[in-house]
DNA sequence: CATGAATGAGAATTCATTCAT
DNA sequence: GATGAATGAATTCTCATTCAT
C-alpha cells in the first residue's frame, strides 16, 4: 500500500497489520487488538484524506503539517505516529494515485482473441480518465506540480513517469513491428504523447466537467491515432 | 528588460546608463561613470546567471537566496542591492525567457507571397528550438516548474502559456477554415499540442544534444502534422 | 487580558480552561489537562515577565525577541507559540498596565455623601501610585517610551493618554464650575498636569523608594492644589 | 559646536576649521582653501538640515541613512565623510537644540538692579518658547522621543535634562531662601515642573499655533506661580 | 573630496520534528 | 496510544558602515 512503509515505528505497525490479517485467530485478546488496529487504520485514513484535500488545495509546499492536523482534527503527535514526515504522507498519496493510474493501463495484446488494438487503446484511455477523475485533486497535483518539489519526491514522480514512458514506448515499438505505427523516434514521440496527455488531462480536470468523459476520450484517440498511426489508405 | 526595473536607485543608474550611451564624451569623469555602470550590470548579470543555474537545478522553492549568493560569490546585501526579492530575480529570468521564446514564434500567414504553411511551421519550430537551446537552464525551469505557487509568479507563467495557447488555437482555427486542419475541439487539441511540445522539448534539452536540432524538429513536425492535419489522399 | 488573544490554538486552550474551571471533576484525564493548562499559562507568564524586564531596561526598539528569549530561557519557537509577534507581547504588557492604572482612577464625585473633593483626589493619587509601584518596570516603559513609533503601538499609547487627559480636563472643568479651580485653559493646564505627573512618577519609581509613598503623594497634592485651585483666603 | 566632534577624520576638519578662522592670512592658497572649507561646511549644513527634517518626520529609529542621503542629495560616502555615524548626526542636532534652549534660560538674579523675579521668569519662559518654536521639529523629537533610543543617545538626553533640572532646582532653592517659594521637596517639585513644561510645550508645538506664544507663556506662568509660590496674602 | 558598490551582522518569523507526560 | 508544548535550524530581508576607485 505504500502507506505502510511510512509508519514510524514500523515494528508496531507490522505487528498490527499481521494481527489484522490474522483474522481467524481465536485468542481472547483478538477482539480488542483487532478493534485497535481498525481504529488505527481509520485514523490513518483520516489523516490521508485530510492531507489529500489540503495538498490539492494549497499545493505541497504551501501546505503545513498544521493545516493537515487542523482538517484531520488530530494532534501533532498523532500525525508523527502514523507518518514519519510530511513528505511521507505526500508520497503515500502519490503511491495510491500511481497504482490507480497504472492499474488502469493494460498492456495492448495482439493475440487473436484480444479485441482490435484501437479498442484496447480506447479502453486504456477511458480507464485512465476514470481513475484520474476519481482522484481529481491528487491527479492535478501529480500532473501539475510534478517536478516542483523536494529532490526525493521528484525521484518518485520521475520514476512513475518513466514507467509510464516505458509502457508507451513499448506500445509504440509493438505497433511499429505490427506495421500500424509509423516510423519515428520512440523517445521523442513518447515524450510528445506523454506531455500531450498530461496537459490535456489537467486541462480537462480543471475545466470541471465541461466536456463529457467519452467525448474527451474520443478527442484524445483521434489525436493520438493521427499522430502515430501510419496513414494507410 | 524587466531586470532593469529591479535596480534600487533607478535614478542614478539611469543617469549612468545615459552617460554610457553618450558616446563621444572623452572626459575622464565619463570613463569612470561608464566603468561603474559596466561593473554594475556585470554584477547583475553575475547574479542572474547564478540564479539561473541554481533555479534550474533545484527549482524555485528549493532554492534559497543563500544558494544564489554562494554561486555568485556575493553577499546578502549585494543581492538585495540588485533585486528587491528572490521572486524578482526569478521574474526577471522568466521575462527574458518569455521574450526569447515569443519572438521566435511568428504568426502563420496565408497571403500568396508567404511561403507554404508547413514551411512557416517548420520555421517556427526551429526558431523556438533555437531559442530554448540558447537558454537551456531557464527553459527547463519554465517548462517544468509550470506553476510556481507563489501567486504572482504563477500569474506570470500562466499568462505566458495562455498567450501561447491563443496562438496555437488561432493557428488551428485558421487551418480548419482553410480545410487543412481536421475537425476537432480546439481547447483539447490545443492542450494536447502544448503539452506535447513542453514535454518533448524538456526531454530534448535534458538529453543534452542526443539528437540534432533539425532531426528533432522534423520529428515534431511529423507528429504535429499527423495529429492535426486532415488525412487527405 | 489581551494576552489570551495571543495564544495560537485558541480552541484547545479554551477547552482546557473550561475544564480547569470544571472544578469538581476528579478524573485522571482532567488533572492532566489542568496541569497542562497551568504549565501553559505559567510559560506565558514567564515570557511576559522576561519581556517586561527587558523592555523596561532597553526600551521597545532596542529589545530584540532574542533578548526576551534569553531572559525567559525559551527558544525562538516557543515565543511564537505564545505570541504572534514582538509587538504583541508589548501590547499585552501595555494592556495590563492600562487596566491597572485606569482602574485606580475614580471619577471625582460631588454628591453630598461623597467625601470632600480633596480627599477623593488624594485617594486617586495614592491608588495610582500603588498601581504603578506594583508594576514598576511596566510603568516606567509606559511613562517613558511615550510614543512607540510602531504605528499601532503608538495609537494604543496615545489612546491611553487621551483617555487620561479627558478625565483630567473633565475634573478641571467640574472644578471650575464649582468655583474651586481657577480660570485657565483646560488644554494647556491639562497637559501641564499630565506631564508633571508622568515625569514625577518616573522619577519616583526610578529613585527606588527614596521617598515613602504617602510623602510623595502629599508633595503631588500640594503641587497640584497650588497649581489649579483658586487662591481663596 | 558639537558638530565638529562628529566629523570622521578629525584631523582634516580641524585643519579646515583653523584655516577658516585664519581669515587674514594672505597666502596665495588661502582663497582656494577657504572656499573649500566653506563648501565643506555648506555640505555639512545641508546634511544636518536634511537629517533634521527626516528625523522630525519619521523619528530616529525609523529614519535610515538612506532617507537622509536622499533628501540631502548626497551619496553614502559623503555622509560618512562628515559624520562618523547616524547617531552622530542626531547628536549634533540635539547639541544645537540644547544650546539654543539652554542659552534661553538665564539664571534668576536677585541683585537690586535685576528686575522683579516674576519678570525674569517670564523672560525665561518666553525665550525658551521662542527657541523651541524656531526648532519645532527637533524640539518635538527631543521632548517626545527623549528616552526611546540607543543607550548612548539616552545619556546625552538625560544629561541635558539633568542640567535643566539643576537650574530648576537651583531656582527653587533660591526662591525658598528668599521666602518666595513654598517649602517642598526640590527633587519632586523639580520633576513635576520639568515634566509639566515638556508635555505642555510638545502639545503647544503640535497644535501648530493654536495659541499665541504670549498667551501660552501666561498660562504657564500662572500655573507655575500657583504651584510653587507661597500663597501670601 | 566624492562616490556608490559591497558587505555582513542581525532582525523577525516559520515550521517540520521531537519528546515528556 | 494520544497529546501538544518545546525546539532550533533555516529563511527572507534590512541597513549601518566600509572601501576601492
Amino acid at each position: 500500500m505504500g502507506v505502510g512503509r511510512c509508519v514510524k515505528s514500523e515494528g508496531r505497525l507490522a505487528a498490527a497489520l499481521v494481527l489484522e490479517e490474522g483474522v481467524s485467530l481465536d485468542e481472547p485478546e483478538d477482539g480488542r487488538v483487532r478493534r485497535a488496529a481498525e481504529r488505527r487504520s481509520q485514523r490513518q485514513e483520516q489523516l490521508l484524506a485530510a492531507a489529500r484535500q489540503v495538498f490539492a488545495q494549497k499545493g505541497y509546499h504551501a501546505t503545513s503539517v498544521a493545516d493537515i492536523l487542523e482538517r484531520a482534527n488530530a494532534s501533532r503527535g498523532t500525525f508523527y505516529l502514523y507518518f514519519p514526515s510530511k513528505r511521507a504522507v505526500f508520497e503515500a498519496l502519490l503511491d495510491t494515485m500511481f497504482e490507480h493510474i497504472q492499474s488502469a493501463v493494460r498492456r495492448v495484446r495482439t493475440d487473436p482473441d484480444a479485441g482490435p488494438v484501437i479498442d484496447q487503446m480506447r479502453g486504456n484511455v477511458e480507464r485512465v480518465l476514470g481513475a484520474v477523475e476519481q482522484n481529481r485533486e491528487l491527479a492535478i497535483i501529480l500532473l501539475r506540480e510534478a517536478h516542483a518539489h523536494e529532490v526525493e519526491l521528484d525521484q518518485k514522480v520521475t520514476a512513475f513517469y518513466q514507467r509510464l514512458m516505458e509502457r508507451i514506448q513499448g506500445g509504440l515499438r509493438l505497433g511499429q513491428q505490427m506495421g500500424i505505427v509509423r516510423v519515428c523516434d520512440l523517445q521523442t514521440v513518447g515524450n510528445l504523447l506523454l506531455g500531450a496527455l498530461k496537459e490535456a488531462i489537467v486541462g480537462w480536470l480543471c475545466s470541471d466537467g465541461a466536456m463529457p468523459r467519452d467525448r474527451f476520450a474520443l478527442e484524445i484517440l483521434n489525436y493520438v491515432a493521427g499522430a502515430i498511426l501510419v496513414q494507410s489508405a
